[in-house]
DNA sequence: ACCTGAACACCGTTCAAGT
DNA sequence: ACCTGAACACCGTTCAAGT
């Protein structure tokens, strides 16, 4: 079963951008690695960009299978969200160009790679939605806190990727230790709120 | 007072990169809208990438710059923290191509963006201290604590510009809204924390 | 159906030359 | 000191042609 043209331009995508980031992914190389022709991915993507959004789309497919699989273990909705976010953190920060191509097209119109991502973040509110029924996190629209959790995640990624968060001082505070934090300041929150 | 030819063709690039983003950004169109030949920004600039440093270092020295002003006014820290962190977000989705721009160029080594950063990170961390000392924070190292609040604005924006807020249900969540649900739970986490 | 080679327009950068 | 025009290497994309 050897792969298809098509996945092997993927890969030497996917390859190049580990290497050299964004910028180092040319067709012509692309075509080079892949042992055709420099204007062969036109025969299996529309264009460049296409090609960038199907390797985004299956890192993000990838990624919400992993949350699916935790899921499927059923420990605790704390447990689930913890290792959610601190998988999220791992991949982004052992392929940073990922993920800022994953994230850069985000907006671009690929029905893939909305769905991917509408997929996980389902996921994601059913656990949000269950830990908020153990008290474990504050009440509230579970959308919103779950945008929460993920803009804390994204923003401490980017931080760290781009070394604002090695600049401090004793500190050393890595994104797995920002997520924390917010989820240890949620608890808090949970408490009072639920006092009241 | 005419402007010099390296402020205009910052400026030409800064349009450039409003109007169509930073794949928009050439050096042969900025030189056109300069008004000078292509390759004449290299009289100004080491390359591209120094010009496009220097637009970046420019918004964010903007921005310091905003915020040293809401210091002098002195209201309350909850007000310069709240105001300060509407601020960015109001420029980030005024201008997502700069703020992308500041962003991706973080990482790379221009003393003069380093700068900037460093000294805008610096009054914020004063100001959390402040606010943890009127107990409208909770406890904990201030920087970790800037972090946290520097992550979540940074990553609300970026689920905001890429379309990602919107796709939520009622809830039509905005990166302020993100924003004030973190301080209100850091609110409600520090009134926990004083109590034990 | 899939691939190739030549060609086109565009870009970043360099260089010799001008004032 | 600042700018220009020609030139070079590279890239995305298209097209006619091959199997």
């Amino acid at each position: 079963m050897t792969p298809s043209t098509r996945d092997t331009l993927m890969a030497a995508a996917a390859e190049l951008l580990d290497e050299g980031g964004l910028e180092a992914v040319t067709l012509r190389e692309v075509g080079r690695r892949a042992g055709v022709s420099h204007n062969a991915p036109y025969k299996h993507f529309a264009d460049k960009e296409a090609l960038l959004a199907a390797v985004a789309a299956r890192e993000l497919t990838n990624q919400g299978a992993a949350l699916a699989a935790a899921l499927r273990q059923d420990p605790s909705p704390e447990t689930i969200l913890r290792s959610a976010l601190r998988g999220y953190v791992a991949w982004a920060l052992a392929h940073p160009a990922r993920f800022k191509l994953v994230f850069g097209f985000w907006s671009t119109n690929s029905a893939e790679l909305a769905a991917a991502a509408d997929s996980t973040r389902t996921m994601l509110i059913d656990v949000v939605a269950a830990a908020q029924r153990a008290g474990w996190l504050p009440a509230g629209d579970p959308e919103r806190l779950t945008a929460l959790l993920q803009a804390v995640t994204q923003g401490a990624v980017d931080l760290a990727i781009s070394g604002h968060l090695e600049a401090q001082g004793k500190g050393h505070a890595s994104p797995d230790d920002l997520v924390d934090d917010l989820l240890d300041h949620l608890r808090a929150s949970a408490r009072v709120t639920s006092r009241v």
